[in-house]
DNA sequence: CCCTTCACG
DNA sequence: ACGTACGTGAAGGGT
């Protein structure tokens, strides 16, 4: 049965997809990115600056100088010469991370000073003065490496640079993007799969709701906004709307009401609430994540679209913990393995396309649910065209209930070519 | 070499 | 009673 339906073609398996997909990862890692290295030598110095102002005013608010970058040195100038009250432990020691200090910030003025400091430090050092040590000498481009067999889910990891965790927020974070640039006579093109995870949770579950917003073309996160909260669209604040977006996340992720408490800053029976109403408002979601808890724990694995398989051994420990870790993973597993498995087919499809069509098109990158061209100026429109078909052409290739939506950017740089 | 932290989707 | 949202990679500190 399978092999027929595979030779009528209306069947992909993921087997189908890895091997095809390797010439196509040698050619983005050959092609390479280009950086405007100027750009870089220039903001690295001004963070200089800025981090040494920085430096000055935290001794001053810590009473002496010590390592900002050193959790343990914070944690006792924090804990014991400061006297602030300590949140969490980690195994060595009071947590110095984000949420912490953020707490923190209501009692004194430092926490905040350190985050400040923080962010900067993070950007220079990973990103302003690490990347223009790992041009190629002969292409003076950054060649990553893109990995298939890395994660657990499907998805591709990028190292040596990892150029998928690239910063896209702040002035600093965007003016790094900046000097991710196109070669003289072309422009970068950047396709985006809009709202990629929740199409998938609706096609997995065949949820006719979600079913129907994608449809009709709605705004989702406006949708269960005016699901969970029972109120019409024009009385759905912002906040509300922010709120259903990261329930709609949480679902995803496998969410307890803690978590979501946590994360939007309401109670925790607030938080269950908007979970209750969500289940019941989108009925089959639960029914999927229900199937596919059970589905994991009598297989012992997890499956996407196209079949590929994610063993969770987690589901059948006699650890309360460790069990809720495997249903979570049992969870996400399927929807996120499965957005990788459709953009490996995106990348198969338009690369093919791209060979015939437009050779001097190049893909430089995949960001999850994105791709990155770097396109000759004259082939610019006929590029936007091709690219948006073949993306959202695996929609109906690979026979989803919801119609799949790229946006489309672009620009000279990175950050402007962002949809 | 492990830990903590934080950058991205 | 317990811990608590998925998946990654890199830098710096400290042992």
């Amino acid at each position: 049965m399978l092999d027929r339906l595979k030779e009528q073609g209306s069947l992909t398996l993921f087997q189908d997809v890895e091997m095809p997909l390797v010439p196509v990862l040698a050619e983005i890692e050959r092609n390479g990115f280009l950086l405007d290295v100027e750009g870089l030598r220039a903001l690295s110095k001004e963070l200089e600056r800025e981090l040494d102002r920085m430096m000055e005013t935290i001794a001053r608010l810590a009473g002496g100088e010590f390592n900002i970058n050193s959790p343990k040195q914070l944690a006792t100038v924090l804990f014991e010469k400061l006297g602030l009250k300590p949140g969490r432990k980690t195994k060595t020691g009071y947590s110095t991370d984000e949420d912490t200090l953020t707490q923190l910030a209501t009692q004194h003025d430092l926490p905040a000073q350190i985050l400040n400091y923080r962010s900067l430090s993070k950007l220079k050092s990973t990103y302003v003065d690490a990347l223009p040590e790992l041009l190629h000498p002969d292409t003076k481009r950054l060649h990553t490496s893109l990995n298939q067999t890395v994660a657990a889910t499907g998805r591709l990891s990028s190292t040596e640079p990892n150029l998928q965790n690239i910063p896209v927020k702040g002035d600093y974070g965007l003016r790094i993007r900046e000097a991710f640039i196109a070669p003289k006579g072309h422009e970068l093109l950047c396709a985006d799969y809009s709202q990629i995870e929740p199409r998938i949770l609706a096609h997995l579950s065949q949820d006719p709701r979600l079913i129907s917003v994608f449809a009709k073309g709605e705004d989702i996160h406006m949708a269960t906004a005016m699901e969970i909260f029972g109120l019409p669209s024009g009385q759905i604040t912002r906040d509300m709307r922010r709120a259903a977006k990261t329930v709609v996340f949480g679902i995803v992720y496998g969410i307890s009401p803690f978590g979501l408490s946590q994360n939007i800053g309401v109670s925790q029976a607030e938080a269950k609430k908007y979970i209750e109403t969500f289940f019941e408002k989108f009925s089959a979601v639960r029914a999927l994540m229900d199937r596919n808890i059970a589905e994991g724990k009598e297989k012992g694995y997890t499956t996407t679209i196209l079949g590929r398989r994610r063993p969770i051994p987690e589901l059948q420990s006699g650890d309360p913990v460790q069990r809720g870790f495997g249903e979570r993973m049992a969870i996400n597993s399927p929807i996120q393995g499965s957005a990788a498995d459709l953009i490996k087919v995106a990348m198969i499809n338009v690369h093919k396309k791209l060979h015939q069509d437009q050779p001097h098109t190049k893909m430089i990158l995949q960001v999850h649910d994105e791709l990155i061209f770097e396109v000759p100026e004259k082939n610019l429109d006929e590029a936007k065209r091709l690219v948006k078909k073949e993306m959202e052409g695996v929609g109906k290739q690979l026979g989803l209930s919801v119609p799949l939506k790229v946006d489309l950017g672009v620009g000279k740089n990175w950050r402007v070519a962002h949809p």
